[in-house]
DNA sequence: TTCTCAGGGCCAGCC
DNA sequence: GGCTGGCCCTGAGAA
């Protein structure tokens, strides 16, 4: 009694949580009914469309969606015994024990900030829990990285534009390929939504200045827009011989020590930050350039396009990390592993960023400056998907109402980089520092610029566990999306799920 | 050594 | 006859 999960429902069908099963929290019934269906192999088929509600009174109408929203909700396959063994404990421990802890931290914080100002330095002393923890089935670590995704943003750091010259920008995707829903919580892609669309063609238009029109935040951009140029083909096809990511970066330390650093910390914090015209420029330019290096027949499917964005703008967001002054003091092989743990976080951060920016009620807004409607991605996406969208915009409408800056942005993407309970980083003490940096930083901004409001430092971290939490759905749905073949081969973001499921 | 708790199994009830 | 879900048994790991 008193504890957080005696509170709690049932993130599948709402009933009261009997405990831990296969991976967090749900009720006796559904751990039955997904200890079934795992056993006996059972492969059920929704009447529907893959979209039946999943709750206390509705849960027994449809196993589909039941067994679907068990495994997009976390419950693990793998923890169901294939020997059938009895009791004894898991492999899961770590992650029980870590998330009774986070949970008990939410409780307690939330109990003494109610009616007080707490003090805030204590606040974060257990957050970021450890990735790893989280990742029970994940035993890699730095020694079993791999370079090859890194060293593809360091041999190519622009990544895109590739081609060396420019071209009209005007792909499309036929929308008879649109197989299945994307994964990500930005994705849908559902033709009709897409402004500049030819309905009839069924096609997907990325030419510039359609996207550019419903973009309009980014002035500096223009028709006129030219791609970068860097070495040629893609980037995630770089050949696996070059030079090994650990050289790469240690020949890229050109930049002066943190003794050198401006007296103006949270403005040095800004100064490496990601442009947003350009990076939408960028993933425009790789995406068409992607489309026209296909056949008329082979044009890319909604959800390789939506991972072709996720990719892109994953490499905007290691490129960002790998110019910062604070990341670049860092040993190669902790940046390796720091970005190893926290890659889906930060996109995850940049995709709520940029909703709280430039987002509309009821509308999610792509990378590329398009936009899609909420209600649509709903009504024809499955069970994953919808829990993803529903979570991103919940978290989406809490960042609205606290009024997130660039700042605090900023901040939380360097807290979520600087985790020092991140295994097997060597620096700790050094990554330990940096985030309590930041952490001041973050507080004195919020204190300064929001003086009325008392707690919404606090508030901003206690938005960080939600982050986590999404980004391991989006990861669990990408790599379930992988083994069945879905994603692209040779991108940062395969690289990047096949180095913690390894 | 004892305790904890998350696995698995059982089976009455339901459709 | 198959599925559901509440209850109980089991045993590795924590205390």
């Amino acid at each position: 009694e008193g504890t957080p999960e005696s509170e709690e429902s049932c993130p599948v069908c709402g009933d009261k949580v009997s405990g831990y099963h296969y991976g967090l929290l749900t009720c006796e019934s559904c751990k039955g009914f997904f200890k079934r269906s795992v056993q006996n192999n059972k492969h059920y088929t929704c009447a529907e469309q893959q979209s039946c509600p999943v709750n206390l009174s509705q849960r027994k109408r449809c196993p589909s969606c039941r067994f679907q929203k068990c495994l997009a909700v976390g419950m693990k396959r793998e923890a169901v015994r294939a020997d059938r063994m009895r009791g004894g404990r898991n492999k899961f421990g770590p992650l029980y024990r870590r998330d009774r802890q986070m949970k008990q931290q939410r409780v307690y914080h939330q109990a003494n900030t109610a009616p007080y100002r707490i003090k805030m330095e204590t606040t974060q002393t257990n957050w970021p829990s450890d990735p790893n923890d989280l990742h029970p089935m994940s035993n890699n670590t730095s020694a079993s990285l791999s370079s090859d995704a890194f060293h593809q943003f360091h041999m190519y750091p622009s990544s895109v534009g590739q081609s060396g010259a420019s071209m009209p920008l005007d792909c499309t995707m036929n929308a008879d390929r649109v197989l299945t829903p994307p994964s990500l919580p930005c994705p849908g892609l559902y033709h009709r939504t897409f402004p500049g669309l030819a309905h009839e063609k069924g096609e997907m238009d990325f030419s510039h200045s359609s996207a550019h029109a419903n973009y309009p935040m980014h002035p500096t951009q223009s028709n006129s827009f030219t791609p970068r140029s860097t070495p040629a083909s893609s980037p995630c096809s770089t050949p696996s011989s070059i030079t090994p990511l650990s050289q790469a970066l240690i020949q890229t330390q050109d930049t002066p020590p943190a003794a050198t650093l401006s007296t103006n910390f949270l403005s040095q914090l800004l100064e490496g930050d990601q442009d947003e015209s350009q990076l939408c420029a960028k993933v425009l330019a790789s995406l068409q350039r992607e489309q026209a290096n296909r056949g008329k027949h082979d044009r890319l499917n909604t959800f390789s396009i939506m991972c072709k964005m996720a990719d892109q703008t994953l490499f905007g967001l290691v490129e960002w990390a790998r110019n910062t002054a604070l990341f670049k003091e860092l040993k190669v092989e902790d940046q390796m592993v720091l970005l190893q743990s926290c890659w889906s976080e930060l996109l995850v951060l940049d995709h709520l960023c940029r909703q709280v920016t430039y987002g509309k009620e009821g509308c999610i807004y792509l990378v590329t400056g398009q936009q899609i409607e909420v209600s649509t991605i709903i009504s024809q996406a499955g069970v994953t998907l919808n829990s993803l969208v529903s979570r991103t915009q919940d978290l989406v409408s809490k960042l609205k109402s606290l009024q997130l800056d660039r700042h605090e942005f900023v901040c939380l993407k360097y807290l979520v980089l600087f985790n020092p309970d991140v295994k097997s980083v060597q620096s700790r003490r050094q990554v330990e520092q940096t985030q309590e940096r930041v952490n001041r930083a973050l507080m004195e901004h919020t204190q300064q610029t929001h003086p009325g409001h008392s707690d919404k430092f606090g508030q901003l971290l206690l938005r960080l566990p939600e982050v986590r939490s999404i980004s391991l759905q989006v990861e669990e749905y990408l790599y379930q999306r992988h083994l069945l073949g879905d994603l692209p081969c040779n991108s940062l973001l395969t690289e990047m799920l096949h180095t913690k499921h390894n």
